[in-house]
DNA sequence: TAAACCGTTGTTTTT
DNA sequence: CAACGGTTTA
């Protein structure tokens, strides 16, 4: 290749093991890269390198996990050549591919894409269908089962000849029943997105061979993650030129609960003959006290090729290890630590706390807000899995996929219209029996006998809206939805106590729409639904706003900050129940080695700071118990740790429930007991009202800072001195 | 039919 | 402690 300033740029910087990797010509690649070690950075380098050389970009095809993976990938290949390459996640790509070619395998490219809430939706039917009883059949075992089997390219048929014994017979007769009712449904759910890809692969070689033609270069970034069937895919993709780069690393393996393989990344050899292999073992990103306290850990994984990365940087300031009575201490430690941490001039976005389960990032909201620090919880699936949004969704989904009966199922009646599960039990009834969907049954009202007058009105009412709707025609997708949600009377049509949280939701969701059509001018309704339906948790981090991010350690992978804080580090947490739990199978090892490899992706995120933390009581379900230092902290060399006394275990739960008192709210669920006790107009805050809080005790509003949904207060708590709290403000006279 | 009530239940991680 | 499902009541 000639020496432009361009490949100059590109090689700039590499080291002989790097450039190694980013200069691989043709034939399979293994790159196994440890933390830190500049994984993303050969990806990226090796992608600008293929270009430069000549490849067009659109016959590079890179995978990752995420959108937030895809995109920042895209950015830095751009940045750095220009050019824009094709970077998708394993999801997205197939669902596009689908839209072009799943008619080659008999179904409809109008297909809805179900997530897991839908998927157990349709699974409890199934099971109260069958009559079968649903604790011994849990909707959610149910579907761990079809998981698995999908995981593993086993189709209902096979599971059903491959099983023996009652239980294991109804499953696979379950997992039939999921299968029908998809397909009726014209439905995917995200491994079929997967799957049925496979089935175009195989069933339609000369598909196939257009795509194998196409792609020059496979990337795959973060092999260790892929499951059967995503590695076949793999393998199908680079079929003809062979030309595949697969990234990963070993120790960072967490998803086999997602069917991920490490057999892919070990045996890659076998899979992929003639492989050059590259390992990356020195760390650009950590200090020398995080990397040891890192393999301190992971060097206990048995099932594990050893392997220590190094690192030419300096020791750095010592692991913080630190004991609180509660969560709430816990999470009142990382604020004001953070505050210190900002005060000395780091970027919020520099700092990251990390968790084992979502429910724990409540303390840390609170505390966070006491002390008006900002931050923001990783969690944008959550608000995809809000009722409004799910609602809206539907009555989307059902206008491009008329036969989606969940979805019809789910608006049919919301807003309430009348029709009831009475109603819509005859209405299931006289569809099944027509082989009708739903929605083509409700066409037919008038001829089913079974409802009476009134009924057969108020679903005649909702068919007719649903051929409103189609005939809607609009600009954008922002507009398209105000005017559904003015015609289905979505807002007002609910019972008033929850008209206000619905319009909060609609409000939030609209800004998502607007958002959509500013990024894809040319975006259209099915483009929209099947990026909704694709999110991630981590595509809603604003990476660069001025906040600190909350997140779980899954989510953490791929990603640095200079200091962290990972929380929790208890027994039954971290490493989780589940996971101790597993014995009885005999995997137990292999899943306390994934717990371990999950704090080990949440350790090696940082690059100078390290703070862990536990706590000796931790409320459960309601209750609070006493929770046992995480057996991963005896782990962590004594040497690299700050040594300070850690407080004496509490004897008891921590008195009364202090805690539970924390007040200042982000939800409207979680409001302030502030009782005003004279001053102001008797029932707004405002500056100088005396008031009492069920903590604090009494005390007086200082001074009221405005902002948006909520002002900042400060108030003076005799005996406690100033404490800041934000609060709605709808309740507050601000200044 | 809808709203209000009550008991049961479950709680990992995610595309 | 919540969310959900099922039951009762208006």
């Amino acid at each position: 290749m000639p020496q432009t300033d361009t490949t100059r740029a590109i090689t700039e910087g590499l080291t002989e093991s790097q450039r190694e990797a980013v200069c691989h010509g043709e034939g399979p690649l293994l790159v196994v890269a440890g933390a830190g070690s500049g994984k993303t950075r050969v990806i990226t380098r090796r992608i600008a390198y293929l270009l430069a050389g000549g490849v067009p970009p659109d016959r590079v095809l890179a995978l990752t996990f995420t959108n937030k993976a895809a995109d920042e990938m895209r950015r830095r290949v751009e940045a750095l050549v220009g050019e824009d390459v094709r970077v998708s996640t394993f999801h997205s790509w197939c669902a596009r591919f689908l839209r072009r070619e799943i008619g080659n395998i008999g179904r409809d490219p109008s297909f809805t894409i179900y997530d897991r809430t839908d998927s157990l939706r349709v699974i409890r039917r199934i099971i109260k269908r069958r009559q079968l009883d649903d604790s011994t059949f849990k909707p959610a075992g149910v579907l761990e089962y079809i998981g698995s089997q999908k995981d593993q390219v086993i189709g209902p048929a096979d599971a059903e000849d491959g099983a023996t014994g009652i239980e294991p017979r109804t499953l696979a007769t379950l997992y039939r029943d999921y299968e029908e009712e998809l397909a009726r449904s014209n439905a995917l759910d995200f491994d079929d997105l997967l799957l049925k890809t496979l089935d175009v692969f195989r069933q339609c070689p000369g598909v196939l061979a257009e795509r194998q033609d196409l792609y020059l270069h496979v990337l795959v970034d973060e092999y260790q993650d892929t499951n059967l069937v995503q590695h076949l895919m793999a393998r199908g993709l680079q079929g003809k030129h062979r030309n595949i780069t697969a990234v990963g690393d070993p120790d960072q393996m967490i998803y086999s609960w997602r069917g991920a393989r490490l057999g892919n990344l070990l045996e890659f050899e076998d899979d992929f003959p003639g492989t050059r292999i590259v390992t990356l073992e020195r760390n650009y990103r950590s200090t020398g006290n995080i990397l040891r306290a890192a393999h301190g850990c992971i060097r206990h994984n048995v099932l594990r090729h050893e392997k220590e990365l190094w690192t030419e940087r300096q020791e750095g300031p010592p692991i913080v290890v630190r004991e609180f009575a509660d969560s709430y201490d816990e999470a009142r430690w990382v604020a004001a630590r953070v505050d210190e941490l900002i005060r000395g001039g780091v970027a919020p976005s520099g700092i990251a706390v990390f968790y084992r389960t979502k429910y724990q990032s409540m303390p840390l909201e609170d505390a966070f807000a006491t002390l008006s620090l900002p931050h923001q919880v990783v969690d944008s699936v959550g608000f995809f899995d809000r009722k409004e949004v799910k609602d809206l969704r539907a009555y989307l989904q059902l206008l491009v996929n008329p036969r989606d009966d969940e979805s019809c199922r789910r608006i049919i009646n919301t807003p309430s219209r009348g029709i009831g599960s009475k109603t819509l039990q005859r209405l299931e009834q006289a569809a099944r029996a027509g082989g009708l969907s739903l929605l083509e049954a409700a066409g037919r009202a008038g001829e089913i006998e079974s409802l009476g007058p009134r009924a057969r009105r108020a679903v005649e009412d909702f068919h007719d809206l649903y051929r409103r709707l189609g005939q809607i025609e609009v600009e954008s997708m922002r507009d398209l939805l105000v005017k559904l949600i003015e015609m289905t009377d979505y807002v007002e049509g609910q019972p008033d106590s929850r008209q206000e949280d619905t319009a909060e939701v609609v409000e939030l969701f609209l800004g998502y729409t607007q958002e959509y059509d500013r990024r894809n001018p040319e975006g259209d309704l099915l483009g929209f639904l099947e990026q909704a339906a694709l999110v991630s948790d981590v595509d809603g981090w604003k990476a660069d706003a001025p906040a600190v991010p909350f997140m779980t350690l899954h989510s953490a992978k791929g990603l640095e900050f200079d200091a962290v804080f990972i929380i929790g580090l208890e027994e039954e947490v971290l490493p989780h129940r589940r996971a101790l739990e597993e014995r009885v199978s005999g995997t137990e090892q292999e899943a306390l080695e994934e717990e371990r490899r999950l704090f080990y992706v949440g350790m090696t995120r940082a690059r100078e700071r390290l703070h862990l933390s536990h706590a000796r009581w931790r409320r459960m379900q309601g209750r609070e118990e006493r929770a046992l230092p995480s057996r991963f902290l005896d782990e962590v060399p004594a040497d690299v740790m700050e040594s300070e006394s850690p407080a004496p275990p509490p004897a008891a739960a921590p008195a009364g429930s202090f805690n539970d008192e924390v007040q200042y709210v982000l939800k409207k669920k979680r409001q302030v007991s502030l009782t005003i006790l004279d001053g102001g107009d008797g029932d707004r805050l405002a500056e100088g009202v005396r008031v009492e809080h069920p903590h604090w005790g009494e005390g007086t509003i200082l001074d009221i800072t405005p902002g948006g949904r909520h002002h900042t207060v400060r108030i003076d708590f005799s005996g406690h001195g100033p404490m800041v709290m934000l609060l709605p403000s709808e309740d507050i006279t601000a200044p």
